[in-house]
DNA sequence: GGTTATGATTGTCA
DNA sequence: TGACAATCATAACC
């Protein structure tokens, strides 16, 4: 639009001025009358050449330009536009605008610093990975995920590098072409290295916004990996059977006091490293442990009666275990003290719980102990179920039946005490609601004073067990 | 797709 | 600091 109104006020006023004023025209110039209204038609002429230029084919176009180039009056016009321009300070506007960093892509590139997306490649984001995990308290256990998470962060950086470096080569291009422009129009028309240096920080400035919106979306994908790889809550996996198993034989074992210590937590957790299902390959912590027992008390708590069937069943299960150790030992020491009493009830009853299932071994138990429960030393048996081994593998020493040859019924004491817990749990305080002090809580029901069994073997994972 | 189960988080309290 | 209670978010099941 300027050039328009430039050739306009050229062909009106400035250059009739600059023929006039004998500025660095040809000497014909200086003739009189109509020669001059003449040369001024001419340079009419050469300017609408000049501006229909835009309107020819590119043939044309070079085909007229090089003839201006070469006609006579062509440096006299040059100078005259370059003054124009000058005066009319049309160039450079805005050269040094916006010099000052911006706040938010300074933002993004501290946080892809940070990520390690942008910065040295060593080490690429596991900075950002430990104090991830260090906030989450998480350990060795983490680590597949966390390789995981390396994995797709480098990926994200690759990715993020490769996109700006194509940025910055296609900048580097699209300046060059548009600085071989300039200089080339330069010729024709008046443009000064400044407005070059103008043009080239705008498309550098296109060009950084552009790669700020790259630099943004990598922050969001970043952030997206981070929540999904990193926050626990979605990672949330349920335990493997069998962790489930270990954990809950340690609470119905210990439901008077089902507060493990720390040790306990360990060792549980220790031997709940099995895999968690969906085969992540992580193991129990001993805050997941620390977790486990938090929500089954309050879960427990809350629905006795629905847990009652699982609290009958590991209480069968573990009963028969006992059962089953309590046979080893005894034949193990009948094998050592009197071999020749081959004969032992133990040995009968232990045949008898070679079940498969645990729910037939309920069922057993319930069948035989049920109905004539009060042949049994119930009361001996109160929390019989606290001192029984259940996951460390570890004593049986509350087991050892009394070697003393009583009749067989009474000699099958753990079994006995097996069925004692069935029924404990329809009546005994430590299986019922009643268990539970007057607040709902356990505190009560089993004081720290009275828990520690004298009975509990060495190496014992028990911390608790019952009074 | 709705419901239930369950691991994890958060805020509060002693 | 650990336990509890409420809650969230996801898995598992129907």
């Amino acid at each position: 639009m300027d050039e328009t109104h430039i050739m306009q006020s050229l062909v009106g006023v400035t250059l009739s001025r600059a023929v006039h004023g004998g500025m660095a025209l040809a000497p014909s110039l200086d003739h009189q009358g109509s020669e001059d209204d003449g040369r001024k038609q001419d340079i009419g002429d050469i300017l609408h050449q000049i501006m229909g230029i835009t309107d020819q084919s590119l043939d044309e176009a070079q085909a007229k330009k090089h003839g201006l180039n070469c006609h006579r009056m062509k440096p006299a016009l040059f100078s005259v536009l370059c003054e124009i321009k000058e005066k009319t300070g049309l160039s450079i506007r805005g050269v040094h605008e916006d010099e000052a960093p911006d706040p938010q892509l300074m933002r993004l590139d501290n946080m892809l610093l940070a990520e390690g997306v942008s910065g040295p490649e060593k080490g690429g984001g596991s900075a950002a990975v430990a104090a991830a995990a260090a906030a989450l308290g998480g350990g060795a256990e983490n680590s597949i995920e966390h390789s995981d998470y390396r994995a797709k962060l480098a990926q994200i950086r690759q990715i993020y590098h490769t996109e700006l470096e194509k940025y910055e080569q296609a900048c580097n291009e699209f300046t060059t072409h548009v600085m071989n422009l300039l200089r080339e129009q330069s010729r024709t028309r008046p443009i000064s290295p400044k407005e070059i240096e103008c043009m080239v920080g705008i498309i550098h400035r296109k060009f950084s916004s552009i790669q700020m919106q790259l630099k943004q979306s990598t922050c969001e994908a970043v952030m997206i990996l981070r929540s999904r790889f990193l926050d626990a809550r979605r990672k949330r996996r349920n335990f493997s059977k069998q962790a489930t198993e270990v954990l809950n034989e340690y609470f119905y074992s210990h439901l008077s006091n089902p507060y493990p210590t720390e040790e306990a937590k360990e060792e549980l957790a220790k031997k709940c490293s099995i895999t968690v299902s969906q085969g992540m390959g992580s193991t129990i912590t001993v805050s997941q442990v620390s977790n486990w027992f938090g929500n089954k008390r309050i879960r427990y708590k809350k629905n006795i009666s629905k847990f009652q069937e699982e609290a009958n069943l590991y209480a069968a299960k573990t009963a028969v275990t006992a059962a089953q150790a309590v046979a080893a030992a005894v034949q193990n020491s009948q094998d050592s003290s009197s071999p020749a009493t081959p004969n032992h009830g133990f040995q009968l009853k232990d045949e008898e719980f070679q079940l498969d299932t645990t729910e037939s071994k309920n069922n057993l138990l319930t069948s035989m102990f049920t109905a004539s429960s009060g042949s049994f030393s119930l009361s001996s048996s109160g929390d019989m179920f606290m001192s029984m081994p259940s996951l460390n593998g570890g004593s049986y020493q509350r087991m050892q039946p009394n070697n003393t040859g009583q009749p067989e019924g009474e000699n099958i004491h753990g079994i006995g005490q097996a069925a004692g817990y069935s029924e404990a749990l329809r009546g005994h305080p430590l299986y019922s609601p009643n268990g539970l002090n007057g607040n709902g809580g356990w505190h009560e029901a089993a004081t720290p004073s009275s828990v520690t069994s004298p009975a509990e073997a060495a190496g014992s994972i028990h911390s608790d067990t019952s009074n």
